[in-house]
DNA sequence: GCCGCGGAGGCACAATTGTGCAGATTGCCG
DNA sequence: CGGCAATCTGCACAATTGTGCCTCCGCGGC
């Protein structure tokens, strides 16, 4: 975490090392030989190839992983596109498998020159590691939401830019809390030059990569401290079951009018909507009503999600 | 060779297979006990969803593999983009590795419903392995050059129907021979309705996928039987150093007027000419000359070769 | 100068992966 | 029905890879 962006010579090393591994084949202790190297860092440096992007693993059937619960929830919800990753077949974090296909997917399907909207969570943490480098351009990076205080382990902020760097864009910070204590105080946040600017580049974005937190009991809402324990049940006695990049939904898809939406300082619902291609990317069964709630309000229309909560779906 | 295409609950299971490995990272004993296969069957499986295509390994720094040898050679030569694949350590083929960059920026480049027209060679052989499955719809490949009859290790036929069915592309295939008997023959042959109506494909082409065959003694054009000994010493004392497509060049880039290239069959100079992203493929210093000679008639804008090679070129 | 810290190398061992071989099974053909 | 070929399985062994531990070295603080 120190060294974020290691010395360009590094880099190089790197590439080096991944390309006589992945693609001329030799074993480790080949190239340690060759490039004059300890086994040890070469290991090393190949891990670090793989966990920065330089060597980049996908992987995809001639349809896609899933064919027809893609296909199935591209119908049955009006999706321009929809990836479902396999279940694991060993217990496993579902937000690393789904964020891989996030990553994968963002890797082939941005552009160059985009501005992409960034919400937060472990499914888009775990996507950094899974984009690959080189090919983008001119992209710039967004965040949709504000920030949280402690260091906790996912935050807007370094999920902003862990991601920015993978990618090479440039990073647009909202730099306020995620939820003021008053209205007011919100307000003010929102009227600051500085956020309003941020807020208005929220209205030209060509994607937008959207998250969905649950109600559970296992929510990242109540983990990361976003919420209290009272304002979480007084959510659930408005109905809501969840929220997308701040936007408090009911099961029905409507938004929830409530005191911890109101103080809650992020991009417009309509801004959101108006955005080109919105990527909703969620997976456990857990998130089922919340995605359902999304799907419904039109808030995405490109989703990636796991087998067991697409099944859910339909 | 004999199942090309295996069934399609084949394709399921490799991709089930290669997920959880390289997604969830489980052991190929995990993956057999829990899909209850034998370990040797996980191997045969994993081994064949890396050989055509459904997992793809991609290696590239953020600004491509040698920056300044591309850098260099675009700006030399006034293309729009090159790939230097890093000189390999250990022997090698080095058709194998330009080929495998060949294949990494292929799968990135395409879009939907382009036509693309395919030159034939080990390098155009190699990029198969390494065309990433799905993503791409609606694609179709069309022959830019006559065929070989004898079972020879690469064949433009060949070539063509594993390229198409690596991108689930239409395959348009020009059923005739390379080089003909007599010019009065290739006229004979290029009149036929079937062949015109090919012919007629490549002036709609999106982009070409040229290779180059150079006039050394290792040149694949004697080896695969295309040309005599004596047809070779012939395009020799004529300046010939190699053919782009059927197209035979001197060191300046310059046509040359030869039996053997009236007696081709393929698409026209100025067909090729106007197509927009032209990307050749080629590897070795023995291919300098003929590489040097396309970039000057400008046959291409786009270069994939190794290092090597590009060094030779600056 | 001394100490502690962090990174890198070397070594050894454990886990994982790749491959060859004998034997069983399957399906096809005569 | 028997034989044959192709394929799969289980087993064993070799190669490769991953990891922990110890040591050495350089560096900065005291």
């Amino acid at each position: 975490m120190v060294h974020e962006f290691s010395d360009a010579g590094e880099t190089r090393l790197i590439t080096r090392v991944c390309w006589a591994y992945y693609r001329e084949g030799l074993t480790q202790e080949q190239i340690a030989d060759r490039l004059d190297l300890s086994r040890k860092r070469v290991i090393q440096l190949l891990a670090r190839g793989r966990s920065n992007g330089i060597v980049h693993i996908s992987v995809s059937g001639p349809e896609g992983l899933s064919p027809e619960l893609e296909q199935a929830l591209c119908e049955r919800y009006g999706l321009q596109a929809s990836i479902v990753t396999p279940a694991p077949l060993e217990g496993g974090d579902i937000r690393e498998l789904v964020g891989a296909a996030l990553g994968d997917f963002l890797s082939n399907h941005l552009r160059n020159g985009e501005r992409i909207g960034l919400g937060w969570g472990g499914t888009i943490h775990a996507a950094t590691r899974s984009l690959r480098q080189g090919s983008l351009r001119d992209l710039s990076v967004v965040q949709l939401l504000g920030g949280l205080t402690q260091r906790a382990r996912f935050n807007p902020f370094d999920n902003l830019s862990r991601f920015a760097s993978a990618l090479g864009a440039d990073c647009n910070y909202l730099p306020a809390p995620m939820l003021a204590d008053t209205v007011e105080q919100k307000d003010i946040f929102s009227e600051s030059p500085q956020i309003a600017e941020v807020m208005r580049l929220t209205e030209s974005l060509d994607v937008t990569v959207l998250t969905a937190i649950d109600m559970s009991e296992r929510s990242g809402a109540l983990e990361y401290g976003v919420i209290t324990k009272e304002e979480w049940q007084s959510l659930k006695r408005a109905n809501v079951v969840g929220d997308i990049c701040g936007h408090y939904l009911d099961q029905d898809g409507r938004q929830v009018d409530h005191s911890v939406a109101r103080r809650t300082l992020r991009s417009p619902f309509q801004t959101l909507q108006n955005v080109d291609r919105r990527i909703l990317a969620a997976g456990g069964i857990h998130k089922a009503e919340i995605v359902r709630a999304a799907l419904r309000a039109k808030m995405c229309n490109f989703l990636i999600t796991d087998e067991a909560l697409a099944k859910h779906l339909l």
